[in-house]
DNA sequence: GATGAATGAGGATTCATTCAT
DNA sequence: AATGAATGAATCCTCATTCAT
């Protein structure tokens, strides 16, 4: 029906001298990624998206053509600030140093934990169960760009190792971490930084090419 | 009218020995199971959840005084099976044992493995964020008796272990298994009992008591 | 649909020894008349009066085919009630005696104050506002059945008095002494025997063929 | 699609000097009154007073949080409106005049039939016996608010009299005004103005300080 | 453009009535 | 005959969306 409230066509708004974050769709976007993050799409009503962002019920209207609109937006822009946090500005994988994963690991890490902490509803949000039912093909796709970059990483790293495969590790770690930053959510455990640093020795001795010594005696 | 859905195996059930339990209040968790994994509490209609379970709207609110009373019993009785599933007949730890922890972990994950595939709602289900808005105080009691054991376990095997602390580590451990059984779920990759060992042998890797010690003496 | 529950039929049922009053229709009525003069017709579920009246739901079905035929065979019923309260075995009014109008008005005043006073339910249940909308033409027959006698002695006494005609007596004397029980109910004040008395005294008064001297010199 | 009901005197509303009590608001009560009145507040739905108020069932959410709160607030404004209308602007009682008494029930019985018959609904509305269910500590402070002048009144006018109480002649005042109106209402009678003053003069005797001594100067 | 009052379809829940036991 | 579990229409209420101002 109402094609408007795309992306792209608003981008080009900003210019004033200060980056002045006060483009309304950007508050709209925020708001409602509060409202989500605490209680689900289902759970939360337009007009509260509405009230939060400090706008009327229309004026979200006239930015989003509708709730699942709105959701699915925020989605994919939710999903790339994700996507940004992780790898723009990565400092470039130099294969030939030995420890060229453990230091990519790391990054990696230490990135996820400022994600993590900087913006805990965007994360809230992103790991929510029941997205797929109103997600249209255009955010399931975004889903995929996030991880792929990680693959690929992890392709190049892992050289001849033959534990795991990467899609697999990739779940593990990402769900590892997801782990930890919900089980801090729910007062299961105070996470500070020491423990956020003996999760990431955990999880990097998970995923690390191999025992750390080149010849594996596994299988053999 | 409505033909389809559950009446068959209800009309075949009587006339066994037992009085089995057969229960219509049975059927009707096990279809607000499906409906509420499928698409979350606010996001499933109580009709819906009555018309998968093959009864009238009023039938289910004979046994469930309401929508979030059902919400909370299903919640505590599927805790409980996860609980049963995990712990009930394991075989004791037997401390001397020098692989004790790795005989636990490996009959965990394969507890875990067997669950998720069993029950993959009730894993779902679980596993959806937006619960504890609706969850009562009896409820979250329940949350918590299920992990305990876990981390009594871990505890008693870690030892001296330097690591991570155990609330960490269960919290990891968990967070991999479910971003494993997610990712499979939305097809990120596809789960045989090859990756899940894979898998195993990885998580077994981040929380294994000391890996420290170049020798491992885990086959040889 | 059903045309069974009708009144006649069931006369007859008693003839044991005593006159028990176990009939079942009788206790459901009991029941109906207590539940329904408490919250109203709208407000009393069906189930209510059957537990009330120690029966299961289905039985109440039996005895009355529906939830209105049941209202309006109690109404007819109570009214019933009334009338044989207010009228039955009343002693006959001696024209010849100067306060024949006084004795009568003294006994009736004093069945009523007997009848509020012994089923306060049927008093309350009866004079409910909202009763018109689902009694039958068979039950507002009823209603007039009980004020006729009324009227009719009312005739015979007032003579050639002048002041207010008849039913506008009836109607105030019968308003005036609802209004009288309705404030004892409400609390806004303790009627006892002394308060009865005053109040039959006043409503006299109100109704007394004139001033009680037997010349009256109103118009003349 | 729905036309009719209480439209076109709202649109002409508009435009006048004052922007005058034309609310929604009050539509929605005056509708409400109407309902109520007729079938009770058990026996009328919601949308209900919503059509007949010609506006939508959510219109009305939007002003009365339910169907409770809103019987609540139009008991308690109608019986402000009552209050009003037996009290407001009434001369003041002159205790040297002998009449004093006589003059102030013959201006509270010509208030009382002037609102009987300008405002049928409200009286039969307050009329209604299952209220105390469903009404507030406020609404029922409300009610006693109505009384209690009268109260005041009575007290101060008797002086020494020993007949009835003043708790006992209000509640029979009160009843047997009720009982012409309901009369009338039911076609037990046609309430003209000689009738109204018939019943008046009756209800007189009634409440009447002393109606013992031969001599009244009534009317002459 | 912005607003928020208005709307009615849809969701949670109740209840008169039926019917298998 | 008696029962009470089962039912779905009807009820109260919410909320995504529209539109007059």
């Amino acid at each position: 029906m109402n094609v408007r409230s795309g992306n792209a066509q608003r981008t080009a708004k900003r210019g004033r001298g200060r980056p002045l974050v006060d483009d309304k769709r950007r508050i709209i976007l925020d708001a409602a990624l509060r409202e989500f993050a605490e209680r689900g799409y289902h759970g939360t009503a337009v007009p509260e998206v509405a009230e939060a962002a400090g706008v009327g019920t229309g004026t979200l209207y006239r930015y989003f053509a509708s709730k699942e609109v709105l959701v699915n937006v925020l989605y994919r822009d939710t999903k790339a600030r994700l996507r940004s946090a992780l790898l723009d500005g990565a400092p470039p994988v130099d294969l030939a140093l030995a420890d060229a994963a453990e230091r990519w690991f790391s990054e990696l890490w230490r990135r996820l934990g400022a994600f993590a902490r900087n913006e805990p509803d965007a994360f809230r949000f992103l790991e929510m169960q029941d997205h797929v039912a109103y997600l249209d093909a255009q955010s399931r796709q975004v889903e995929v760009a996030v991880l792929t970059p990680l693959w690929l990483a992890g392709k190049r790293l892992r050289g001849r190792a033959s534990g795991a495969s990467v899609d697999v590790l990739i779940a593990l770690l990402w769900g590892a971490f997801v782990g930890l930053i919900k089980a801090s959510r729910l007062g299961y455990l105070t996470l500070d930084d020491s423990k956020l640093q003996q999760a990431g020795a955990a999880c990097w001795r998970m995923i690390a090419p191999e025992p750390s010594r080149p010849r594996r005696t596994n299988k053999g």
